[in-house]
DNA sequence: GCTACTGGTAACCATGTAGTTACCAATTAA
DNA sequence: TTAATTGGTAACTACATGGTTACCAGTAGC
């Protein structure tokens, strides 16, 4: 798989958070600024700033700091790996399976070890 | 929207560890023991019992015991919910922008607090 | 200049998780 | 029946994470 093991990881623990999530809904709609993510949640402004960093590590967000604000836009490279990832197993219950035997042909076997995809 | 938040919680943080995203490559190319699924990698077989256990609570493997042997397989609803999701977002920067515009008229708006998708 | 505002960092706490070893339960097989 | 095999559980450690409050650094505006 071309995908790194370490980016995935990021990717998906980043999206294992609703409030992360809700962060990104809110960033579909348009960029915003830090304050502007924080105003819906009950959660303190360093509380955002944490998960913005953790959203920054996963390159799902970008942040500029544009004077004294922060502007927050989606940088959605990461989320279509993460996509992608989830479509091959996808394959597998969609009936799709000749997309899955190609992606298992392309992949090392199982035996080898620590080989985490 | 329809799917849960501790649902997506719980399938995006069991797919964040690469160790249960290499078990789920296994049981891609089909059933197996809790055994078959420890033998390939370092780590000892309650480590492996404890992702299966993650596992099974994010729906993503079904486990049935069978005599002494437990067999392990996909069980991809909660995997399909997680596409969809990303694939919401991925309209947005796929230039899909009315299926996020759809989406987003069906949501609360996003001063409604502690709304988490 | 001084003051207010926006955002980030530091230090701390509580909780969850990934891993270990040691042990137990149940089934298979000698 | 006894022994070996397969999995699961318990108890523990180490570390990451999500949250807080308190404080600091710039920038904007008076």
């Amino acid at each position: 798989m071309v995908t790194s093991s370490r980016r995935l990881d990021r990717t998906f623990a980043a999206l294992a958070d609703p409030t992360r999530r809700a962060i990104l809904v809110h960033l579909a709609r348009g960029d915003a600024t830090v304050g502007d993510l924080a105003r819906p949640f009950r959660v303190s402004r360093p509380a955002i700033s944490k998960h913005l960093r953790v959203l920054e590590g996963a390159r799902l967000v970008r942040r500029t700091r544009e004077g004294r604000m922060s502007r927050c836009a989606l940088d959605a490279a990461a989320m279509r790996e993460a996509a992608e990832w989830i479509e091959r197993y996808r394959a597998f219950w969609s009936g799709r399976l000749d997309a899955l035997k190609r992606y298992v042909e392309q992949s090392p076997p199982p035996g080898g070890k620590e080989r985490h995809p």
